[in-house]
RNA sequence: CGGGGCGUAGCGCAGUCUGGUUAGCGCGUUCGGUUCGGGACCGAAAGGUCGGAGGUUCAAAUCCUCUCGCCCCGACCA
């Protein structure tokens, strides 16, 4: 390719809105032009990197005996309303009427898809496990997209569906895709990035996990077991969070005139805010009081919560709501109260702990020793974790500091079960003739935010730096003074030599000074660089330079199309 | 969805508070010339419904109302 004629104009200047480097680059380099909120066109050099990294997603699913398929972008409603999600899904998906005034939608993910052709095709155990997957657009109304493509509504997304006939051969699968992800981001040049417990979501299913691209931008927030290696995402991660256990006093009322918040009450009291127990208040669905007692020094997962509450729809009380079921905003506990008037949600760390202050329900008032064993005892309540772990809380599992960190997300795995095959009737004779629901599991990556994730990892100052497996060329040439016979002939020669040679180059054979190619070569992050200009040609060499090193060196013309095919196929070896 | 900010040439911005001829600047683009190894210089030129609609006024990029779009923080997010 010649750059004369590529089109994509890099900027000079740092474009306002990017915040995240990737998006700075992704755009001064000419990789990507917004259309609308969260809405990209891609550029050639962008297209060629996309088109690499789904060519390794391709061999990998395809290692693991995936078939690619294609499922449409535009379904109608009656197919998402088998498994309940035209309803349960909220804005996020994009939904319209064709000329028939029939609902459509767009799709944002496909479980429906694969399931309504699964269910057709497949009907005997003998044909199973399968895998079907496909490299496809989604459109996700976010409320906010953000960050360039790290979070868009429309994007390029490779998702992956498994059947099996058992759970246990899915879990097995699911490994191997694991695996396969591990490949996949090893190829794609990722080197700091781990897999997460996570919360499965809308998706529903059981266990899920992460695949997180750790950056302090990340927008997700993970904790990490620096001992035994637990990690999880911060919207289900647990910690062992240390109980004050001691033997159960009586009950007591004690007046705390103006103390409301538990850092005023406990320093009034004099006790540590782990010696307390404090009130939340949620309204969900607008209709049904959410009482949640958790430990006064932490915090209310609302993820967590959503979870127990099984919505997604919920708010904060307003203190005239909290009052209707005889609690005082400031001074409340459940003790006195009656849980016909509210849903009651007890983080176990509040039973776990003896002896806490907690409200009275009165005016300036608290109870000291609450014991929930004891004074909970006849009231019914959900008891679940709802806590929001911190930097330092105990593993759950070894006890050992959990670190946190940040992570983007670029691929993520869940074991979905019959949540979809079940409703949807995607089912199988099995060896007895018996009709069973397929056991599905699910795989995503998105290829757009992937590309932008190695940018991530791999910039300097001046553009990213791409690995050679996703490359949008191999190598570029830079031809200083082009219009001088001498350059323009000798390069023209080895151009041509380099491309039959089948290494993918770039020609910047444009009249620009050379600060201006340098600058734009970077910019492209192409690994390998070959510069030619009439001091190097007067030697009969070229310039030679990698774009991760600042070190250069000189090639003999004459082996210059050798040496460059030895360096590619080397540095290729790293990604295979 | 809550809070904040911004829409003026392809990009980055000034001008708006305090209304006043043909709306500026830098980069980029085109043409001519001098340069030529890390974003050169000189000269000329093209390029604008000042996001849109309505209003106030002798006069609106500037003031008022409505509206659309985009960005940032948060909430949300297979």
């Amino acid at each position: 390719m010649r750059l004369s004629q590529l089109i994509g104009k890099t900027l000079r200047d740092d474009p306002k809105n990017a915040k995240l480097v990737s998006h700075k680059f992704l755009l001064r380099g000419a990789y990507i032009r917004q259309v609308g909120a969260g809405i990209y066109s891609l550029l050639p050099i962008a297209k060629k990197i996309v088109s690499k990294i789904e060519n390794i997603i391709r061999e990998e699913m395809n290692r693991i005996d995936g078939q690619e398929v294609m499922l449409p972008v535009v379904m109608p409603r009656e197919l998402w309303e088998e498994a309940g999600r035209y309803d349960s899904i909220g804005d996020e998906m994009l939904r319209f009427k064709d000329r028939n005034n029939n609902d459509m939608l767009l799709g944002m993910t496909h479980e429906e898809a694969i399931v309504h052709l699964a269910r057709t095709e497949i009907n005997s155990y003998k044909q199973l496990p399968v895998m079907l997957y496909q490299i496809q657009t989604k459109f996700r109304d976010e409320t906010r997209s953000r960050g360039g493509l790290i979070r868009v509504r429309e994007f390029t997304m490779k998702d992956a569906y498994s059947f099996h006939t058992s759970f246990e051969d899915m879990v097995d699968y699911y490994h191997k895709v694991h695996e396969a992800y591990d490949r996949i981001f090893k190829r794609t040049g990722l080197v700091d990035f781990i897999d997460v417990k996570s919360d499965a979501g809308m998706m529903g299913g059981n266990t899920s996990h992460e695949f997180m691209l750790l950056t302090p931008d990340g927008e997700d927030t993970i904790f990490v077991c620096p001992q035994c290696k637990y990690r999880a995402n911060k919207e289900i991660a647990q910690a062992d969070y240390p109980g004050v256990e001691e033997d159960p006093l009586p009950l007591k009322k004690v007046a705390t005139p103006g103390k409301k918040t538990i850092e005023e009450v406990a320093a009034f009291l004099k006790v540590e805010k782990q010696q307390t127990a404090k009130a939340v208040f949620y309204v969900a669905r607008e209709k049904q009081l959410v009482f949640v007692l958790i430990r006064g020094d932490l915090e209310v997962n609302e993820n967590k919560l959503g979870k127990a509450l099984q919505t997604n729809d919920f708010r904060p009380a307003h203190d005239v709501e909290i009052e209707k079921a005889g609690a005082v905003a400031g001074y409340a506990s459940p003790l006195n109260l009656s849980t016909d008037d509210f849903t009651l949600v007890v983080d176990p760390t509040v039973e776990q702990s003896n002896n806490l202050v907690t409200g009275a329900n009165e005016t300036d008032t608290h109870y000291i020793n609450f014991n929930a064993d004891r004074d909970l005892k006849g009231m019914e309540y959900i008891q679940t974790d709802i806590a929001t772990p911190r930097e330092g809380d105990p593993c759950p599992q070894c006890k050992k500091p959990l670190k946190s960190s940040r992570g983007i997300e670029i691929g993520n795995i869940f074991q979905l079960g019959t949540k979809y095959s079940q409703p949807m009737q995607a089912d199988f004779l099995d060896e007895h003739g018996k009709r069973k629901p397929a056991v599905m599991g699910c795989y995503g990556i998105g290829v757009g935010r992937l590309m932008a994730s190695v940018i991530e990892e791999k910039n300097d100052e001046y553009g990213p730096i791409w690995p050679l497996s996703i490359a949008p060329w191999q190598l570029q040439i830079c031809a200083i003074n082009y219009r001088k016979q001498e350059v323009k002939d000798a390069t023209e020669k080895l151009y041509i030599e380099l491309k039959e040679e089948g290494i993918d180059v770039l020609l910047d054979d444009r009249d620009e000074k050379a600060g201006v190619q340098f600058n734009d070569a970077d910019l492209r992050g192409i690994p390998f660089r070959i510069v030619l200009s009439p001091r190097n040609l007067k030697k009969n060499q070229v310039e030679f330079k990698r774009r991760d090193s600042k070190d250069k060196t000189f090639i003999p013309l004459n082996k210059v199309v050798a040496t460059l095919s030895h360096e590619i196929k080397q540095e290729l070896k790293k990604y295979s």
